[in-house]
DNA sequence: CTCGTACCTAACCACTTGGTTATCTAACCG
DNA sequence: CGGTTAGATAACCAAGTGGTTAGGTACGAG
């Protein structure tokens, strides 16, 4: 599985985003993240694995914890990705869009 | 499912990524989008449809052909998602960020 | 009407996913 | 040492995914 796909893979999952913005807030352990879950521990666990491997997040080890921290450098792929659908979305890129097509036709 | 999921599931394919790249070039049938896999039609169709129930293609009916059109509405809300974890692999909006941050406690 | 083309649905298969409970390791605390 | 806490692993289950083949529908061409 590609980079990109096993980004969008955990990102697909509410639990595993919601996950993503308690660690905005600032490491946090195992224990910590799990608590807004009702939720058993193997199931955050599982959650934290598939964001470990999609390089989503980092984890330390302090004595019994496994502190998580946020790496968010996928997500800038994912942002990239989706930039290149803007003028897709967005009327006044299109416009853009349009008139630099027309300017290049007329150029020739 | 709510939207969001639904979008980053149906973009954690690959084939669908490369099915919405080609729908940047303008609307397709079925078999045109088929032509660059080699996989059979029936697996095509079933793309289409988590493309479909994602919103991110909407179809017609002319004939015998059902052709596709992408609809990037929901790519927003991905580029919207991810933008707000800019700061976290941004260093210059890192800085900025603490820099806001730095500005509100003292204001106090 | 018949044939071919475009596309879908149905049924099936192997694999993955998101959850569970039960069990294990590792570290701190008395 | 023994007990508690944090966390991982294993085994299992139901449901979903991505693919297949077979067969059906709808339309245009001859």
């Amino acid at each position: 599985m590609d980079q990109l796909s096993a980004t969008f893979a955990a990102l697909a999952d509410p639990t595993r985003r919601a996950i993503l913005a308690r660690l905005t807030e600032g490491p946090a352990t195992v224990k910590e993240l799990s608590e807004p879950f009702d939720i058993s521990g193997p199931a955050i666990s599982k959650h934290l694995r598939v964001l470990e491997k999609a390089g989503l997040i980092t984890r330390g080890r302090e004595a019994q914890w496994r502190p998580c921290q946020l790496d968010a450098t996928p997500l800038k792929e994912v942002a990239v990705w989706a930039e290149n659908y803007r003028r897709f979305w967005d009327a006044s890129y299109a416009r853009l869009d349009a008139l630099l097509t027309e300017m290049k036709e007329t150029e020739q």
